[in-house]
RNA sequence: GGCGGCAUAGCCAAGUGGCAAGGCGACGGUUUGCAAAACCGUUAUCCCCAGUUCGAAUCUGGGUGCCGCCU
């Protein structure tokens, strides 16, 4: 990932800030109001993988228009709540994103409770390739297997990762798989050779919010609350009514699987 | 007041004489493309008292509490 440096000469050549914390932490409110105060133009890049689905907007406390207004947002509604977004994914997306912010001198923020997507962005992920077509093939045979099964042929494949992953977390022991098949490689060894990097080696700045539990517990009760005074039983009843299964990704989400079962 | 039913973990809930299922939650851990996820682990003197029995959540008696019906 060579980066050729031409003129632009300002100094804080792309700085990235991460506002990271549980839910209800506080964190869109501190985003809107230091985005005002301080000197430099900011720009949310959402840091949350629930608030990628379109048409969930309720139960996962997306900003509202309002706020967007207020503030840009990037990395909002990006799939249907059937399908699935990944780290990798996210990682991709801030590499092409980023970019065009820092050429307009803004300093994005990422915000959001999402530490997985967070690592994405600090540390990146083996560069596995993954072409879609092949990638389903290789996951249709894989995900036919008992977990005996893909067990059984890791631990003779890679050993080194088998070791690593636990017996039955079939999730992992067919991703191993999957990244042996697809590139023939073992995962154990693109683990050993990848050197972690922030997205296009941005100087990283992240802060934690982490208030009391307490305070939190009370926060997110609150807010359910709200939220089903606000709309969120109706957007479940919405989205099922355009044919989307009860049990499919987006809506087996934390707090929505209880308001789809109460619908 | 009378009759009947129920009482098992924070919640839901199996279990009718032999060391108290399970699910959800909570808490702790792991994590290299599901991450608010997944996986692993922890999480109960069975409402109280007395009795029967080698042994009781389970049987008996008496309390207490809740629910329903009746006067």
């Amino acid at each position: 990932m060579a980066a050729p440096q031409d003129g632009v000469p300002p100094r804080p050549r792309r700085r990235l800030v991460a506002l990271v914390g549980p839910t209800a932490a506080g964190k869109t409110e501190l985003a809107l109001r230091t985005a005002q105060r301080v000197g430099v133009r900011v720009e949310v890049v959402s840091l949350d993988s629930r608030q990628l689905y379109i048409g969930l907007d309720v139960g996962t406390g997306k900003p509202t228009a309002p706020e967007r207004a207020r503030l840009p947002h990037h990395l909002l509604d990006r799939i249907a709540p059937a399908e699935t977004f990944t780290a990798g994914r996210y990682r991709r997306e801030l590499e092409e994103l980023l970019p065009a912010l820092w050429g307009r001198g803004v300093v994005p923020l990422l915000v959001g409770g999402a530490g997985f997507y967070l690592r994405a962005a600090a540390e990146g992920f083996i560069a596995v390739p993954d072409d879609p077509v092949r990638l389903r093939e290789v996951r249709h045979g894989l995900v036919a297997l008992a977990t005996d099964e893909l067990r059984a042929r890791l631990s003779s494949a890679d050993p080194a990762s088998a070791a690593r992953i636990h017996p039955n977390d079939r999730y992992r022991l067919q991703r191993a798989l999957e990244i042996l098949e697809l590139t023939g490689q073992p995962a154990s060894r693109w683990n050993a050779q990848f050197r972690p990097h922030p997205v296009h080696g941005a100087q990283l700045c992240v802060v934690h919010l982490s208030p009391p539990r307490a305070v939190l517990h009370e926060r997110i009760a609150e807010r359910a609350a709200r939220w089903l005074t606000g709309g969120w039983y109706e957007e479940v009843q919405a989205r099922l009514g355009e044919g989307f299964a009860p049990d499919c990704p987006g809506l087996r989400m934390l707090g929505y699987r209880e308001v789809v079962e109460w619908v």
